[in-house]
DNA sequence: TATTGTTATACTCTATAACTATA
DNA sequence: TATAGTTATAGAGTATAACAATA
């Protein structure tokens, strides 16, 4: 996938998607990193927030991390009290993750503070075009997992 | 960066470059790891095919790994026997990497499968429009490193 | 039997920084 | 001093499969 070649246009694509969402890891990590977080620790806190808590099975959805990866950084989550397992009424079998008291507040402070973050790499006003950049991705997806 | 809000639309867009990459990586993972190659050691072997070889710096770069990684992939890639350190007239403080002729044999016989496999997921013939897919993500990854 | 999540094993990759040898 | 790469440390994610509890 190193190699641009006329011939295989898509290969051409492909390395655009890496290189455009690592640069993206990279400026997003660099924040997150500050706050005692890892990437995957933020993505969960983030997703819980503003929710009731939801299953681990739906967590794992949302934040494309898989199941047995999952239980280790809800472990370290938990000890770090921002995080806690609630069992749901009727189905013994799971865990609802929720945000403790303390994961909300630092949910609270540190998530407006990163879309802010992250909003500084879209100054300008290019609203319209934004819609078809996320169209554009949208597709591209598509072609993989549809 | 998980909720979409109309009042938000660069996370939505951050959102679906997340995702995207993600497909795409699971989608070439499963191909690779059938290999028995990690995806960054593939990634290694693509960027030394048809080379004469390169420095490590110049492979961290291309590759996107950092030099820490990369000394270990190097590593086991000389275990399996696919590349080697070559030291360099002029420079003793640098590598080479370097494909072996079974690297070489390797790269040959897997790389075009490789690009088949991932070709599957372009079958229609979109070329002007795989060009600006390419201009988009090639403006969104400027937003972050420029 | 199927599902949810945990555990175990064994690797692989990551970031960071100190370090060695060479330039 | 600066550069190329290695090493050390510590943590985090991966795949896979077996497992327990519940449905």
């Amino acid at each position: 996938m190193q190699e641009t070649t006329a011939k295989e246009p898509f290969l051409a694509v492909l390395r655009e998607l890496a290189q455009a969402y690592h640069a993206f890891s990279a400026y997003s990590a660099a924040h997150v990193r500050q706050l005692g977080l890892t990437p995957a620790q933020f993505d969960v806190i983030a997703t819980l927030g503003n929710t009731q808590g939801m299953p681990l099975s739906q967590l794992a959805q949302k934040t494309l991390i898989t199941k047995g990866t999952l239980t280790g950084i809800i472990d370290r989550l938990e000890e770090k009290g921002l995080v806690r397992r609630e069992v749901p009424v009727g189905d013994r079998r799971s865990f609802l993750a929720v945000l403790t008291p303390a994961g909300e507040a630092l949910f609270a402070q540190v998530f407006p503070a990163h879309i802010d973050y992250l909003k500084r790499a879209f100054t300008e006003g290019d609203e319209g075009e934004l819609e078809q950049v996320r169209r554009t991705l949208r597709g591209l997806r598509g072609r993989f997992q549809d």
